[in-house]
DNA sequence: GGTGTTTTTGACAGGGCAGCCAAGAACTGG
DNA sequence: CCAGTTCTTGGCTGCCCTGTCAAAAACACC
């Protein structure tokens, strides 16, 4: 019927999302995704429309794949230890890739020029705020965790610090005050 | 002895901190500074040698003012109610003007490309940090303030929370969510 | 009033970037 | 093997942005 695509559309994306990940939304230019999709700008244009249009994509396929971040929460140890692993985790990338999170990065980067892409920024968070309400009613159940705040308002405070704890890796504090901070929050979570 | 300078420097620098903190480094242009700063470019490429130089100073002056940001830190009030005025007045700005952080926006922006950048926003920090350590010491005088953890570790995770709250506000997250967060870290700093 | 110094002013060159498009290539169904 | 459809390729246009420079302007000192 037609010329088929060279490409894989879901590779191509991944891949313009690793970019945009790295380099931010503005300094990302369409040569850099060009490269980066092993498309050529033409191509680009054409199966995706451009910039805007490939970033969005880019968003969504970020939150679907935010049960992969939030991997550490779902298992069978203690929801306590879980959510001790996720901090840990997350902590030890930030330190390391000094990439941090796309969605907070999207959000810094562009709450006041774009409130549409922020918006869907913001919906990355739900599956880890999902996750995370979750890991508390278990541990509550386990009389682990402490059951006289709301799991929304324990989860929204852990997803903050952690959020700030990204932040002071990518920033470079020692890894022994972002481990204390670590246990700082688990044991405020303590029943 | 020579031509003087028809603009103010410190209100330059201003200006561009402003703009900076506005639309970001990157997205920020020469053509901007020139316009917030009142000059022409080549008189600020005369007087401050370009938009990295300016950037530095408007960090230096970010941190110098790091007072003002805390200022509610500093009062005869109880601490743990300047603690609570100071995330209150952050989330405030922040949901309203929703520039958050200029040191933050920095370090989410430009960790990877510019170490030397983020070390100098990064020190934007220790202000604040300072700030909210001697107030945790004050309030565990009183015996207001938990006494069973160091007050720098305390400082630093306030600090993880605060920053992760600027984010939830930038983001456009309910004002109620917010205060309860707010609420949350502060009974977890009581003794 | 002249001289030397610094700033201002306006313009120029060089490079990168976004978006578009026409011609060619690849494939399928008839 | 032909026709129709879609993708690829490479280039073109117009815009913005950075950094620099030469000439003119403003001032202080002598």
């Amino acid at each position: 019927m037609a010329r088929p695509r060279k490409f894989d559309t879901e590779a191509a994306i991944d891949a313009a999302m690793n970019t945009f990940w790295t380099k931010g939304y503005t300094a990302t230019s369409t040569d850099d995704l060009a490269e980066s999709t092993g498309m050529l700008r033409g191509s680009l244009y054409n199966a995706f429309g451009g910039k805007r249009q490939l970033f969005e994509l880019a968003l969504h396929r970020y939150r679907a794949g935010g049960a992969a971040g939030a991997n550490p929460l779902h298992g069978d140890r203690p929801p306590l230890e879980r959510v001790r692993q996720l901090l840990l985790t997350g902590i030890d990338q930030a330190a390391t890739d000094r990439r941090g999170c796309l969605a907070v990065n999207t959000i810094t980067e562009l709450a006041l020029r774009e409130p549409e892409l922020t918006h869907l920024a913001r919906q990355s968070f739900v599956p880890l705020e999902t996750a995370l309400t979750t890991a508390v009613e278990q541990g509550r159940l386990h009389g682990e965790i402490r059951a006289d705040r709301a799991p929304q308002v324990l989860a929204r405070q852990v997803m903050a610090g952690f959020h700030g704890l990204l932040l002071q890796a990518k920033a470079g504090f020692e890894p022994e005050s972002l481990h204390a901070t670590v246990d700082a929050i688990i044991d405020d979570l303590r029943a």
